[in-house]
DNA sequence: CAGGTC
DNA sequence: TCTGG
């Protein structure tokens, strides 16, 4: 087993891994966290500033939680300094990070993201796994395990209108050449959402959170009902009575942006939280 | 009524 | 629009 240090306020690792980014950990009974990056298991345990690994190396670690990327203690202080709202959303969750998950993943995880709460999202995910490879907890399905579902079979496990979604996008994916998801990490964002949006049930705040949590998108701010309130109420009141069209979704994700910056992903997470999860 | 999309 | 928590 390897021990790292970190600093405080660094990460709370139960709150990142249940905060919506992602949605098939196992919170196992010894208090460890299991999960998949692609096809690799990871076993996780934080106590106080002290997370563990076991089966599971130092670098696979710290590239998922991007340890080495953004010291977010100190990005947070600053955020809290000029702005209030962030400040008290830090204050009762301190330590939540984007991680970053395989795109392959989070394409399908928030195509079935859709008016779904976490739990239902979860539900879901786990009946893809079932039905794509037999093993509802176990590594997510390759993109060819993808292709042999049918939208019944889906519709029959619970998905409703995703499950033609589903079925669509896997087709769709099929046409790009191998590799093609992944080459969109680091992508200018802009790029990102123009190659996403074309495929079926990924809007503008799918393909956002696909950029956010997978792609190393640090900017983008998924606009979702959550966050548009949040945008109307404190950063651009002048939406107050607006209602959320793709000229408003960028004129709310541009206030985030100009409040908080090249991470203005991250700090959305915190506040998205507060007002969601928690 | 829920982290939208067409 | 689907549907379950």
């Amino acid at each position: 087993m390897i021990s790292l240090t970190l600093p405080e306020h660094e990460l709370d690792l139960e709150a990142t891994l249940f905060s919506g980014q992602l949605f098939r950990w196992q919170r196992q009974d010894d208090g460890w966290l299991t999960g998949y990056v692609g096809t690799q298991r990871l076993c996780l345990r934080q106590t106080e500033s002290t997370l563990e690994l076991a089966e599971t190396d130092e670098a696979t670690v710290r590239h998922f939680l991007r340890l080495d990327e953004l010291a977010l203690g100190e990005q947070a202080r600053r955020w809290s300094a000029s702005d209030p709202l962030f400040a008290s959303a830090w204050k009762r969750q301190p330590g939540l990070r984007l991680l970053r998950q395989d795109p392959h993943e989070c394409f399908f995880s928030f195509l079935c993201a859709s008016v779904a709460p976490i739990a239902r999202i979860s539900k879901m995910l786990q009946a893809v796994c079932e039905e794509a490879s037999g093993e509802p907890l176990g590594p997510f399905p390759s993109l060819e395990a993808l292709l042999t579902l049918r939208e019944s079979q889906l519709r029959a496990r619970g998905l409703g209108f995703r499950a033609e979604r589903v079925v669509a996008a896997a087709r769709k994916l099929a046409e790009k050449p191998d590799g093609w998801l992944d080459s969109l990490r680091g992508k200018p964002l802009a790029e990102i959402e123009s190659e996403l949006t074309p495929f079926p049930g990924i809007g503008r705040k799918i393909a956002d959170c696909i950029a956010l949590f997978s792609l190393d998108a640090d900017a983008a701010v998924p606009v979702d009902t959550h966050i548009w309130r949040i945008a109307k109420t404190h950063y651009a009141p002048e939406l107050r009575d607006a209602s959320l069209t793709p000229a408003n979704y960028e004129r709310a994700a541009s206030a985030f942006q100009r409040k908080f910056g090249p991470y203005a992903g991250w700090a959305q997470q915190t506040l998205f939280y507060q007002q969601a999860v928690k």
